[in-house]
DNA sequence: TTTAGCACTCGACCTCAAAGAGTGCTAAAT
DNA sequence: ATTTAGCACTCTTTGAGGTCGAGTGCTAAA
């Protein structure tokens, strides 16, 4: 695309942080007067023609201002916005929200609230991966013949609990042997690891195996049979906030967002891409590839512990939001969370 | 209140089922029609007057037919609803996805999104209350220094873990000791009594303690610390639903609606009362006491595991639900759920 | 006690006109 | 070659006025 003319890009910016702050269609006598550019209405008018035929914006009906379009929103992410960082009090609320707890999972839950709750819009917060926590410890508990609670406790302190079918009953002592061979083989690797040894184990020779190894394998069936995807798990809060917003007025589409959300699989795909980009990252109407967030915004950045990156976060809202503050506010809380989830395990 | 006659009863009847099925206000002439017996509309009338005054149905305004009041719908419930058994697809869908998984936590969750689809209302379950549930193993590991993380397992194969922060740090040796002692004193006792007897316990001699034991007494400070109520926790299921129900339609009462949804604290109260009521409950509008839940019906079931009821599932809607259907849907989830959650921890 | 008849009320819906906002184009001004 | 004033035009919003239909309450007759 042909670059824009200064004034062009001024009166854009002009243009969308005025329809932002208030939602209305923004005329050419409203923007002369707002631009700070000594111009007439009239020379407006003809700047306007311009980005219409750019598909920068457009106008809902003839005697109506223009509203931005997905695309004059991208240029103006892209190029024009000045990222307002937060202020203070902001800043140390969120910083004390999460330095309240160090219950990993306590963290994701707040982390969501608190991205709805200062946005107001809706929080998302994709917890870290299963696959690439470090396993630290398994147990195993018999809960009647067959059926047997699986726990799996990672590094970073969080407990995973599944209910597994054996194929036959196993005593305790089996039971603890194989937790035992376990915990000596595997601590210290990364589950994704853990699955792969596992793999090649079973490759090998099964004549050859020990009793208790062979029971862990069978173990190791009903573990790692997830899904894929499954692994990953979503916090959404704050939907209440969507239904404020006049965009969504249409029952329908609003109706199909909440259901996005209930199901959470597209959420998940399009969080899961996030985090292999560095940093914060704009989904803008249609961008994000998904029907049911048409007239929505996602802006997503992901986090890290200990320098890796594990999971992504973000909020949703109206295409029409105050993008300056909500990136900062995205930014700043991914990089809170993945400190005080790095604070954890350790002093 | 004075017993209605029968030709008021029938009339109420027909007008609540013809309101509750298209949800419009009900003209005398379309009643005199439904109704079956054969009277004019002139006199249906007259009745109709004598049912507005005594307050269970009111019109909208002069000219449009009657609605039931919130204390119609109540003696329609009471006395007058005939409730329709599930069909038998129905039923074998309920009973083949709660047959489905053996996981109590699970378990919890499919109920609740069985219940919002099928009655197309949101799903409400609370979950066993943790205090009921039969200790039957506690684990602590070390995270860092000071911070040990908990696991308790309760018999119903339920894994309910906490980080609590130590007053110092104990070695590994002390923490295996203290949960020995805890897993040989306690077992299969509820946690309730677990409580108690840890209470009584400090009251006694502490100079006369075994370490072990008071390193016990110091883990249980933090295991126990919960705030009442907090040991319960609300599964809630398809909230979307209520989008689609016109009485809502005004915003701002969804929006309080929505917002108890995610508070979830008067929910859980109005559900614990539901615990010490046996069968089928049901609040119809401002009965529930919550101002949140003004247009709103509240069916409620307890459920039982062994005989014990430990939990209360239930459906929110507008007062203007098919109730006949709802109530049988209810009840048959809570014995289905409950029966579900016996089996586990058996053969 | 029931019913037919009737006047009356009130919301739903339509049309019409006026007002207001904003545009695009043309022609003059810089 | 830009910029601007002027103007005709378009389209939404608002409100007034009017008709229609549904449903009521009352009265008087059956």
């Amino acid at each position: 695309m042909a670059a824009l003319s200064y004034r062009s890009e001024a009166l854009l910016k002009t243009l969308i942080e005025r329809y932002i702050s208030d939602g209305q269609p923004v005329g050419s006598r409203t923007l002369a007067k707002q631009a700070g550019l000594e111009l007439s209405p009239a020379t407006v008018r003809n700047v306007m023609a311009d980005l219409e035929e750019l598909g920068l914006i457009s106008s809902p009906h003839t005697s109506a201002g223009r509203v931005p379009t997905a695309r004059g929103y991208r240029v103006f992410v892209d190029s024009l916005i000045k990222v307002r960082p937060l202020n203070v009090t902001e800043l140390r609320h969120i910083e004390g929200e999460l330095g309240a707890s160090q219950d990993p999972q306590q963290l994701v839950e707040t982390a969501s609230a608190l991205l709805s709750q200062v946005t107001r819009l809706a929080g998302l917060v994709m917890a870290p991966k299963a696959e690439q926590a470090v396993f630290r410890q398994i147990e195993f508990l018999t809960l009647s013949a067959n059926r047997i609670l699986v726990i799996l406790i990672t590094l970073d302190g969080r407990v995973h609990n599944r209910i597994i079918q054996a194929e036959r009953a196993y005593s305790a002592a089996e039971l603890v042997e194989a937790s035992n061979y376990f915990n000596r083989a595997f601590a210290g690797m990364s589950l994704t690891d853990v699955k792969s040894a596992l793999l090649a184990e079973m490759q090998r020779d099964s004549e050859a195996m020990q009793a208790a190894v062979r029971i862990a394998m069978d173990m190791a069936r009903g573990i790692f049979a997830h899904e894929p995807g499954e692994g990953a798990e979503l916090v959404v809060k704050g939907e209440a906030n969507l239904l404020n917003i006049p965009e969504l007025g249409d029952v329908h589409k609003l109706r199909k967002l909440l259901d996005a959300f209930s199901t959470k699989h597209d959420l998940l795909l399009l969080l899961d891409q996030c985090m292999r980009v560095n940093g914060v990252q704009i989904f803008i109407g249609q961008e994000s590839g998904y029907l049911a967030l048409e007239e929505c915004s996602v802006v997503t950045a992901p986090y890290r512990v200990d320098g890796q990156v594990v999971g992504t976060l973000g909020v949703i809202g109206p295409t029409r939001m105050a993008y300056d503050q909500v990136i900062a506010i995205v930014d700043v809380t991914a990089r809170l969370l993945g400190g005080a989830l790095s604070a954890d395990g350790r002093a």
